[in-house]
DNA sequence: CGTGTAAGGAATTCTGACACG
DNA sequence: CGTGTAAGGAATTCTGACACG
């Protein structure tokens, strides 16, 4: 995709302005693997307006006490339900087009 | 408005990046009064996706030739059709509504 | 007029590490 | 585990100016 919301296009520097995340949080969310912006030729990150949205949601679930890991396993069990969802919906679509049983 | 579109979070050095305008460019044609970024704290320019966009279109304008001046000028008149039109809808709105004449 | 460049300073970002807990 | 911080280096950005034309 190439829509506003999705490129990777703001520093690290405005991001913690954006989320007031410190930038030690940040990256260490990178290194759990939370989150992953891109990086410049010269290695600085680039992030997105749906990072930082992301980085919003990760914020509250930490003031909830909720760990790094587990705030992991809830996004890779919710991205896996949306997948499922949308292989139905598709597989509804493709049988209905083509009347199979 | 707040959307990402007119959010202003980019870095100079991503505008050159984005739209091939050299550092030197940006800064002139905001110097001519032909875009006007946001300073962070510190003095560092901010630019928006709207912005980046305007940008493209200065560049297409100077490969033709077209003075910065000149360029300004076009686009302040455009403004001013846009507003009028925009004018012109409203009131016909309003009258409509409430039958006057 | 429009753009390149060298100049000097200030702030940014990066990584790996120590610290606390 | 999650986050702060000092460390040293490299790249960024800023402004005012000289240059060419």
């Amino acid at each position: 995709m190439s829509s506003y919301k999705e490129k990777k296009v703001i520093s690290i520097g405005t991001v913690n302005e954006l989320t007031g995340l410190s930038v030690r949080q940040i990256r260490y969310y990178e290194e759990k693997g939370l989150i992953y912006p891109e990086r410049t030729t010269r290695g600085t990150r680039r992030y997105s307006f749906s990072d930082v949205e992301l980085l919003l949601q990760i914020a509250d679930k930490r003031e909830e006490g909720v760990q790094t890991y587990e705030i992991k396993k809830d996004m890779q069990s919710s991205k896996e339900k949306k997948d499922k969802m949308m292989e139905r919906m598709l597989r509804g679509q493709f049988n209905a087009h083509f009347k199979m049983r």
